[in-house]
DNA sequence: CTGATTAGTGAGCAG
DNA sequence: CTGCTCACTAATCAG
């Protein structure tokens, strides 16, 4: 609104002035370089002169204004952005730990059964009773692993 | 700027009005409830009560406006805030799961070994050898754990 | 001088 | 009406 008025102002004035003045618009105006400008500013009063580099001053500061703006909520989205980025990376890393700590619990859990086992052997190394054996190397197999159980378990 | 000339004219035309009113503050006026602003209005003319309740709507606005702002920046460092403890999390979640890999691969080494052990033990049961029986639990027990292999390792 | 930022202001929306 | 937010403006700061 008070945009409004100072631009019919202006433009009474340049008219009262002279017509060969095409009443810039406040684009055209904003938009002219300071080379331009000042040919637009020939044979113009002084005091026409200031109004009109006022005016431009203006309208620059209405585009930093809304510059200034633009910039504050892209900051904010942009900040808003890396922190469900950061938050997805916390999920993800969770879920891995989580997941290797189930892996180790069961590694332990093989391990505590071999221990058993290698116990066993150990202890009675004359007479390897198949039911005995046979039996904890089954219990380890549900564990998980195969290969070296498997392998291990393989009756030689 | 604009505020202060505000304020002087209406101060000067209640003034002119009468003296009975001691020339509200700013600070007085927007800090007043609408009942007690009633009674500041009573013997003004239509045209001064609707002025001051601009100037108090105005004032208002001016509190609001920094309100905002404040908001705004608050609301930012919450985001910050929030990112940065989001930062710290995953770091430590990082750290854990980095961890927790080495001793995943600590104990599949100490397993692979006693693995070995078990292995040997079932191959050659008549003849335990005191050297190599040793020389694996040796081994694993540098790997880290102690306890369990321990006392899997001592001789009986 | 140019561009960015801040506080104040009115417009206009929501409750 | 009250409170909030937006766009605009002038003032002011920084380069």
């Amino acid at each position: 609104m008070p945009t409004n008025i100072n631009q019919s102002k202006t433009l009474k004035v340049k008219k009262e002035v002279g017509e060969n003045v095409p009443a810039l618009s406040d684009d055209e105006l904003v938009s002219m370089s300071v080379r331009e400008l000042n040919q637009h500013l020939r044979g113009l009063t002084k005091e026409d002169v200031v109004r009109l580099k006022q005016r431009r001053r203006t309208l620059k500061n209405r585009g930093y204004a809304a510059s200034c703006r633009i910039k504050r909520v892209t900051q904010k989205e942009e900040l808003e952005r890396q922190k469900a980025a950061l938050q997805r990376e916390v999920d993800k890393l969770a879920c891995e730990n989580a997941s290797m700590k189930m892996e180790l619990e069961a590694l332990r859990s093989k391990y505590e059964a071999l221990q058993c086992f290698a116990r066993t052997v150990a202890h009675g190394p004359p007479a390897p009773g198949k039911a005995g054996s046979t039996s904890v190397i089954t219990i380890v197999k549900t564990a998980g692993q195969g290969p070296g159980l498997a392998h291990c378990s393989a009756p030689s």
